[in-house]
DNA sequence: ATAGTGTAGTTGTCTATACAACTTCTACAA
DNA sequence: TTGTAGAAGTTGTATAGACAACTACACTAT
C-alpha cells in the first residue's frame, strides 16, 4: 500500500526546488554542475541532465552551455491561462449550460473583416451571435465571424448541441491563436442581450484563430464583470 | 555560414507537428509508437522518446503507458500569461516608467487582511499605494499590503528606483501565487488617482504571493481599460 | 458465457559512454 | 602590456541496452 518512491530525476528536481524556495540558493547563484549533482546523488549524468533541463523549461533556472546553471532572476508568475470553451467550463463547475442563438447569417466583409480574416472586400463571411448561459444566467456573449473557406457548413450546425469552438476545432486544426483581454463597457445591444446595464463593466476577450494559411475565425467574447473572472494559480 | 542542421529530436518534433497542423493526424488519432518512429527516422529510441515527451509536455499529444500516444483533443489555446512587473513591461516597450508614491504606511490588520495575509487581528501591516506611469500617463494603480514578517524594511525602500515587486522578490523567494482578473469600475479615490472618470471600466488583477509558509503580500492592480490590455499569443 | 491468465506491445525510467559546442581561465609568446 | 593558444570545465545531443509498469487482447479453464 506504500506509495511508490519518486523517480530519481524527480527527487533531484525536488531538492533543487527546495534549495531555491528556501532561499539557500538565491537568484543569480550558480547551481552545482551536472557532474557535481551526479556524484551527490549517485546517479548517471543523463538523469541529472533531465532533472535540470526540466527545471530550466519551467523557468526556475537558466542554463548556458559552457558556462553553467544559475537560479533564474524572475520566477515567472504565470500559469497556463487557458481561454477554454465556455461549455466545458460550465460543465466542469457542475452547472447547466444553455445558449440562445441570436443571429446566424451571412454578412459581407467590410474593411475590418478584410484585415482580420484576410478575405476580399465584399466576400461573404459567416456571422454568429450567441448568448451562453450558466444555470439560466447569461455569462458570455459570443460574437463570431468565420471564414467560409475553413468551415463551409458553419451555418447548418446546431449550436444547441455543439459550440462554435468545438465545431471549428473539428473542422480545421488549430495552428495559431492571438488574444487580448481588456475591460470595457458593453455596447447597447450587447448589454441588452446579456441582460445587464450599460454601465456595467465587462471583461472582453478578443480571439483570432489561425489554421494553416487561413485565419479561421475571430471571436469577441463579452463577459459581465460581475459574473465572471479569470483565475489562475502558480506554484513552485 | 550555413545554419547548423536541426538536432534529430527537433526534426521528429517538427514532423509530428506538421502532421497534426496539416490535419493528416486528427485529434484522437494514434501517433506511431516510439519503435515505429525509431525505425522511420533511424535514430535511437531515447531520441524519439525525448521528442514525443516534449510534445506531450506542450500539450499536443497525450501519452498513456501501455496504451500509446494519441493526438490531444484540445490544443490548449493558452500562453504563459506572465503578470509581470510593470516596470519591466514599460521599459521593454521602450517607454519611460515613472511612479508616484501616494501612501507608504503602517496600517492595522482588519478582518480581511487577517484572512488574506494570515496575521493576527490588529497586527501591523505595511501598505503602499503607488501610481505607475508610462510616458507620464497613469497606467496602473498598485495597492499593496505586505506582511512585515517577510519584508521588515519595506517602508524604507525608495520606490522611485525599485518597484515593490522587485524588492519583494529579493526579500523572499516566491513559492506560490494566486491571481484573478476581472473587470470593474474603480472606486472614487482610485479613479481620482488614475485621473480617469468613475464610469471608465478597469481591468483589475488581484494577486497574492506566498513565500514558504508566509503569505508575502497581496496586491490589487487597477488598469484603466482604455489604456491597457493583456495580450497573448499561441503558436503550434 | 464468464472469469482468469498469459503474452505482446507500449511508455517510463535509468545507465554508461561518447562526442560536439561553447565558456572561462591560464599560460605563454610577441 | 597585449594577444593568442590551449586546457579544463560545462552543457547539448545521441546511442544501445536494460528493466519496470502498464494496457489491450487473445486464449483457456471453469
Amino acid at each position: 500500500m506504500s506509495t511508490s518512491p519518486l523517480p530519481a530525476f524527480e527527487q533531484i528536481k525536488t531538492f533543487v526546488k527546495a534549495q531555491i524556495t528556501s532561499g539557500v540558493w538565491q537568484a543569480g547563484d550558480t547551481v552545482p554542475s551536472e557532474s557535481a549533482l551526479q556524484q551527490q546523488f549517485g546517479v548517471s549524468r543523463m538523469t541529472v541532465n533531465r532533472a535540470v533541463k526540466e527545471l530550466a523549461a519551467e523557468g526556475l533556472v537558466t542554463r548556458l552551455r559552457g558556462s553553467g546553471t544559475v537560479v533564474a532572476q524572475w520566477h515567472r508568475i504565470s500559469s497556463m491561462l487557458a481561454v477554454r470553451d465556455i461549455h466545458e467550463e460550465v460543465i466542469e463547475r457542475g452547472h447547466l449550460h444553455t445558449c440562445r442563438v441570436l443571429r446566424l447569417e451571412v454578412v459581407v466583409a467590410d474593411a475590418t473583416l478584410v484585415q482580420v480574416l484576410g478575405v476580399p472586400l465584399g466576400a461573404p463571411v459567416f456571422h454568429s451571435l450567441i448568448v451562453h448561459m450558466e444555470d439560466g444566467v447569461a455569462i458570455q456573449l459570443e460574437d463570431r465571424h468565420v471564414n467560409p473557406a475553413v468551415a463551409p457548413d458553419y451555418l447548418t450546425v446546431n449550436f444547441q448541441t455543439t459550440t462554435p469552438t468545438q465545431y471549428l476545432f473539428a473542422c480545421a486544426p488549430l495552428t495559431e491563436a492571438r488574444y487580448s483581454i481588456e475591460a470595457a463597457l458593453p455596447s447597447a445591444p450587447e448589454a441588452k442581450s446579456l441582460g445587464i446595464g450599460r454601465n456595467e463593466p465587462c471583461l472582453i476577450i478578443t480571439r483570432c484563430t489561425v489554421s494553416g494559411s487561413h485565419v479561421a475565425s475571430q471571436a469577441r467574447l463579452v463577459y459581465p464583470g460581475m459574473r465572471y473572472s479569470l483565475r489562475g494559480n502558480f506554484a513552485l
